[in-house]
DNA sequence: TTAGTAATCGCAAACGGTTGCAATAACATG
DNA sequence: CATGTTATTGCAACCGTTTGCGATTACTAA
């Protein structure tokens, strides 16, 4: 069974309605090309396109629905939204560089250790299912320096 | 010189108007009381007591200069913008609970080895002047305990 | 002290995102 | 297949925050 249709099963099985609405948010994510990630805007363009009374709030709840349900995973690039589907081969974080705007994964192996100081140390229970750490990427780094230079 | 009068020739060192409402923005916030930290409508509503034609636009037009500058810091809680006159005593980070919206002060020790490994695995640079890790407090925690069992 | 200039202001409109509400439509049941 | 219930939708208004713009004002230099 693939991605799809596991994330139709676990909409119906959680007693949501499949709606025309839903059924193409997902299949817009789902084929989402590059690394994946989709802005809030491009999922409602492409959807309009499918279906031309498609409103952005509809957007923005089904894709509120499939986080909480774990079919997709949130990401804030740049200070805007970013959905994907959720990695199935298990959780990754993302490292987001504020340069370029490109997100590179993260395994949580990198995170294990914070979240068990913060918990020892102060009780205190991170929310790190997913974690965006902003900052420049060493291709970006590079030519930050040469802007440097150039300017 | 105290932090306030610092800020001031901050401000004049780096070619910016002395306005007055530049002047009662950073009062009010060099003035907050408990935690520090301060709410935008909060500086906003305070600003008008002394200044009634202050603008919102202002406000944050003023507090974003201000974190520019390193005067004061932002803190992201709960989805709403929150800032404080930057610690002189040297940089911390912040715990905010999503339960009780408490924010708790965080060492930069504790980041320390992520930005180091960050740094060496993959070249990243992460933003971590000031960092804020969203999550559950100890009290909270022990809350929501006895809610489970409440309702 | 006065004028000149550019930064800053207040206002209003726009942004991305959320929410209330009446109309619609997906599903369960007979 | 017809019916009823209730989740979901589209719309419009709202939220917190940002931005464009013409009017104002802090500063500079004569």
């Amino acid at each position: 069974m693939i991605e799809h249709e596991k994330a139709i099963e676990t909409l119906r099985l959680k007693g949501h309605r499949l709606t025309p609405q839903r059924l193409i948010v997902l299949s817009i994510i789902a084929g989402a090309s590059g690394g994946g990630h989709m802005g809030v805007d491009e999922v409602y363009q492409a959807a309009k396109k499918a279906y031309p009374y498609m409103d952005i709030a509809t957007v923005y709840r089904t894709l509120h629905l499939f986080k909480g349900l774990g079919v997709v995973t949130e990401v804030a690039i740049g200070d805007r939204l970013h959905f994907e589907l959720t990695d199935p081969d298990g959780h990754h974080h993302h490292m987001v560089c504020r340069t370029c705007n490109g997100a590179f994964n993260l395994s949580p192996h990198y995170l294990a250790e914070f979240r068990d100081t913060l918990n020892k140390e102060f009780g205190f229970e991170p929310d790190l299912e997913h974690f965006a750490v902003s900052g420049v990427c060493a291709k970006c780094q590079g030519a930050n320096k040469e802007d440097e230079i150039r300017i």
